[in-house]
DNA sequence: CGGAAAAATTCAATCGATTGCATAAATATC
DNA sequence: GATATTTATGCAATCGATTGAATTTTTCCG
């Protein structure tokens, strides 16, 4: 029996067929094919658009198609063509199991990544790997089948690992770090030079005696210590290192320990990112110092949260959607069979209000 | 050739088979079976730990699929087993073009999500829909045939779209408000309950003319400020809206002419996330305003961000990681064909610097 | 040692879309 | 109007793992 007052054909009507009997959803290729007297080969040309079905038939496949709100199955469609159309976007989470996936810089990066994949059509398959718990962490996402290439968000601690398997794998670009010689694709900041620019910075606005804020497990985090440390060395500045979780839950108990305790010892702080930079500010605040003028600070990575601290904080910025462009861009040509090369970027330095005026 | 001086046996060397001739790579369930003199089902049943196939092939078995780097394809086994173990994690980015995937709450709900799922042993598929541009955004994800079940990190504008879906589609949870008679399962807090606890605090504490800052387009936020008019209406407070987008760019520049404008309008904010609250509290501190003597400030979400402001912020609490754990349970059940119920968590207020003792 | 029961393995169909090749239908050519 | 040519569609193998049923091998017991 038809609607007696059916409020005009809105979309949803279509579970009676006009046949009038009631028909199962229509699943698969053969289902619709059977509908409109093709067979499943046909309607998968038509509904790829092909040159080979003729017009007439592709537009009532296209339409039968849409009227019943059929789907592809995308598991089928891949097996077959061998083409996933996914990218696994990795978080390797080495050296600090409590460093959350939350971290603010890989989410951002993430965010970009996730900009810049969707529009070039693909999906995002998104893992957070424990490699302490599986060292074939890597193995098995490249290995599965289920991915056309993989980000690394971040080596990690997991250098060796990810060059063991870029040995073999070849469409695998990391966010991080770049060694001359290294196998795998990397594309990020010099982060040495970061280190060293704001380690001059300092200096430069009067700073003697530096700290670095962040445990150096990760190789980044370690090169911009180094980076510092260089600095520090050639003119003579002393250099304290005061290590700390990534975390934000974890690192503000540490930091007021540390900051109370070795606060006589340092009059310039560079943060190894800009959570640690304004995690410092409050404490400092709180101790009634006065940022820049008895102790300069310098973040690292120019988040947004950057220009909302107080004071602004001035930061080395690393390029992070400039990042994710070149990553996914290498990526896909990897894809396509392309060799890739490594991209080292420079940071620059931004000068907000948490350093003095140089000379 | 032989290396002639192979420092010990590294896991690498594998590609060449102790028979002496160069095997191509195992990669099939046929392959491994080839090897170990049994047919693919037999490998199949061993991998799966099957108690099938005896002891003994099953070990042997097992031993050549590590020592041949075996990886099962995923894709032919989801299709075979139509069961993909993969969740549709969405962010619908509907009434705001501009919101960045990259939005602190979403972000640190998703790094929530993600950690629940993993520890399920499921996948995540991460998408980033705009409705706007393709109306059938949901019905794509669903009946993709790709993963088991869909959770929506926020409703947007989509309610209708999301209940039309949730009507055939049941494997799915969104994060967001829930309305009586509403079809599709949400977990979420009770925004208006939120909105009011927000302005009950602002009076108690002395504010006579209250300010909502944040646009009112996502359900969501809108509910925070209907129980914030609730309140001032109900105690004759007066209520200014001020409207500003959600993302950090954006609201920077608009907070900063709004505040400037209408700054003698109000006495206390509530403000309809942590990161507006936080822009306002570096804007009200540049125009020389105290927080909380001149103006109160409640936030909403309780980010972590929110204890490092300055002042520490005051706001009104989500229990993130608890309403991860809730949809994710859910998702669950409703995959193994469950009927599931929505949830409304209580909001409670967090109490810090920006808002004055009570009387 | 023979035959039944139990255990292990093989066989073959299946999941659903894709695609090269074969065939049928429509159009062109002389 | 008969043949050549183009165009459209059907047919069937394929991707690789899974699984029920059939078959082979092993074990058990009188």
């Amino acid at each position: 029996m038809p609607p007696a007052m059916d409020p005009g054909n809105t979309p949803e009507d279509k579970q009676v067929e006009n046949d009038g009997a009631e028909t199962a959803k229509v699943k698969t290729l053969a289902d619709l094919g059977r509908i409109a007297g093709v067979t499943a080969g046909t309607v998968s040309r038509a509904l790829a658009g092909s040159e080979l079905v003729s017009k007439r038939t592709r537009e009532r496949i296209l339409a039968l198609a849409s009227e019943h709100g059929f789907q592809l199955n995308q598991i089928a469609s891949k097996l077959r063509s061998k083409r996933t159309g996914m990218i696994g976007v990795v978080i390797p989470l080495g050296h600090e199991r409590s460093q959350h996936i939350s971290d603010p810089f890989f989410m951002t990066l993430l965010g970009h990544l996730a900009d810049e994949i969707t529009e070039r059509g693909y999906s995002i398959v998104l893992e957070r790997a424990i490699p302490e718990e599986k060292p074939d962490w890597l193995d098995r996402i490249c290995g599965s089948g289920m991915v056309d290439g993989v980000i690394l968000i971040g080596q990690s601690d997991q250098f060796e690992t990810i060059e063991r398997v870029a040995a073999t794998y070849r469409p695998l670009v990391a966010w991080g770090s770049y060694h001359v010689g290294q196998r795998h694709c990397a594309v990020g900041t010099d982060n040495r030079a970061g280190g060293a620019l704001a380690a001059r910075r300092l200096l430069a606005g009067g700073s003697k005696r530096l700290a670095f804020l962040g445990e150096t497990t990760g190789v980044e985090i370690a090169e911009r210590f180094a980076g510092v440390r260089d600095v520090a060395e050639q003119v003579g500045a002393s250099l304290l290192h005061l290590p700390c979780h990534m975390s934000f839950e974890l690192m503000t108990g540490e930091l007021e320990g540390l900051l109370t305790q070795q606060g006589e010892r340092f009059d310039g702080i560079v943060a190894a990112s800009d959570l640690i930079a304004m995690t410092a500010l409050k404490i400092l605040h709180g101790q009634g110092k006065q940022v820049p003028s008895d102790v300069q600070v310098i973040g690292y990575d120019d988040l947004p949260l950057a220009t909302q601290t107080m004071p602004p904080l001035t930061t080395i910025r690393q390029d992070i959607s400039g990042g994710a462009r070149e990553i996914v861009q290498r990526l896909q040509s990897a894809i396509a069979g392309g060799d890739i090369a490594s991209l080292v970027m420079a940071p620059s330095l931004i000068e907000r209000e948490t350093t003095r005026r140089s000379a």
